[in-house]
RNA sequence: GUGGAUGUAGCUCAGCUGGUAGAGCAUCCGGUUGUGGUCCGGAAUGUCGCGGGUUCGAGCCCCGUCAUUCACCCCA
């Protein structure tokens, strides 16, 4: 009887020729951090579960029901990471990179995993490219770090996203923010659900969708106009540095977050043309992490780019090259497998890449394998060939030949 | 976790008020000699998601179940 396997649910899997386009956006996604000195990181898929319950917030939706929490066989209770940043921070402050010169600067890339409800653009297990600054608390780092993920986007092509930044200040700013915001929702008579969320994160009611709330907290005070003097200025450098980068935002007070470590500066980058779920990256200051895990009392910053919903933008607004992961040749051997098979060598180690047509089909079958292939050249290798030491190169898009020697291909391709 | 939609060949789907399964694309072979894309001919391919029920008879009706998908919640 045949049982039929399924990947379980709401993973995504890339296979080809989609995983082309994978690796090539998650390369574009790393490319600037790694041009401004941003070092990469492998970190474990899991970690001690009490790590991200301090880390991201034991009053987060994460923690409390997205989380994939097991006990292995030494009893220790195991979780698949939901996001990176807590991972980051116990990583750096176990290897004491933070003992160097600062700021810490990484970066890193990989899988993540939440228990939710699948849907477009939201999966149980998912892509993340991220970095992070750590040590200092300047301006000019945040304004470089969002610069960094509104190039990776421009890189792949992207046109229709829009960057939303706001300021939730330092502690002293929050608290007094709080108390105003708490007492305002005392005049709003919030039903039971909706008041439990407030008083797990009060900010949360700012994200709330349905037309009433979303009328009602029209009215709400706003964490912006309780940011006390050097939280002001923080925030007006940042601003001028990407102005003067010329980093296009939009300033959004109402912007919530999903994670509680939140602090000051903090942006979201939001694509139009996908579904309900929209963002394709975020990030934000974070002022006590390091200190809450542990670590020394250092600020730091830093975001996430979802790779698959930046695939699904890059999708939806036709930016993915045709031809990408296609072979520069394609070598038809008739009866010259040996001298092919050595052609290909050579052109594949000076970084060409280089198909064969394998089997015993007919020269017409080859060349319908090559043109399927979508490699941009073939050329046939017959005894003559091998003999005069020159093929006709031909280009499958137009269907022009031209005689090459063997030896010259690499050029010629 | 809640709600809606959908599950028929590898893919996209059709299948009339229940009568024993079809198309297009893809695949493979051919249209005679060493050149693909178009065209023509041919071939192969299905426990109709799974389990149960109603019926002389179910892809079509009923119940259950699993999965996919979109939305809510939340987030990348």
């Amino acid at each position: 009887m045949a049982i039929n396997f399924q990947a379980p649910k709401g993973v995504s899997e890339y296979v080809p020729p989609r995983s082309a386009i994978f690796e090539m956006v998650r390369e574009q996604l790393c490319a600037p951090a790694k041009s401004a000195g941003y070092q990469y990181m492998e970190l474990p898929v899991f970690e001690d579960t009490a790590l991200f319950a301090r880390g991201v917030g034991e009053s987060t939706d994460i923690v409390t029901k997205e989380m994939y929490t097991f006990e292995d066989r030494g009893g220790r209770s195991i979780t698949l990471r939901p996001e990176g940043t807590a991972g980051v921070m116990r990583a750096v402050i176990e290897h004491g990179l933070d003992r160097g010169q600062l700021p810490v600067k990484v970066l890193y890339s990989g899988a993540y995993f939440r228990a939710e409800r699948p849907q477009k653009g939201r999966y149980r297990q998912f892509y993340q490219v991220g970095i992070e600054a750590i040590g200092l608390n300047d301006p000019l780092i945040d304004a470089e770090v969002i610069w960094l993920a509104d190039q990776a986007f421009k890189n792949i092509g992207l046109k229709n996203y829009r960057l939303e930044i706001t300021s939730l200040g330092d502690a002293e700013s929050r608290a007094a923010h709080r108390k105003d915001l708490l007492k305002f929702y005392e005049t709003l008579n919030l039903d039971e659900a909706t008041a439990s969320r407030a008083k797990l994160n009060p900010l949360r009611l700012f994200d709330d969708k349905r037309p009433e709330m979303i009328e009602a907290m029209s009215k709400a005070p706003v964490l912006l106009d309780y940011l006390n003097e050097e939280s002001k200025v923080h925030f007006e450098k940042v601003r001028a540095y990407l102005d003067a980068l010329g980093v296009k935002y939009e300033i959004n007070p109402k912007l919530v977050r999903g994670f509680d470590y939140y602090t000051g500066t903090t942006f979201e980058f939001i694509h139009m043309g996908l579904g309900a779920q929209s963002a394709i990256g975020g990030g934000g200051r974070y002022d006590k992490l390091m200190s809450e895990l542990g670590g020394q009392d250092l600020s730091g910053i830093g975001w996430g780019l979802g790779v698959d919903r930046t695939i699904l933008a890059a999708e939806e607004e036709g930016v993915i090259p045709a031809d990408l992961g296609n072979a520069d040749l394609f070598i038809i051997p008739l009866g010259t497998q040996l001298e092919a098979i050595k052609i290909a060598a050579e052109l594949r180690s000076a970084g060409k890449v280089v198909e064969i047509a394998f089997g015993e089909r007919g020269l017409k079958g080859a060349m319908k394998g090559a043109d399927k292939s979508g490699a941009k050249y073939v050329v046939v290798l017959g005894e003559t060939e091998v003999a005069s030491g020159s093929v006709e190169l031909k280009t499958m898009s137009s269907g022009d030949t031209k005689s090459v020697r063997i030896s010259d291909l690499v050029n010629a391709l």
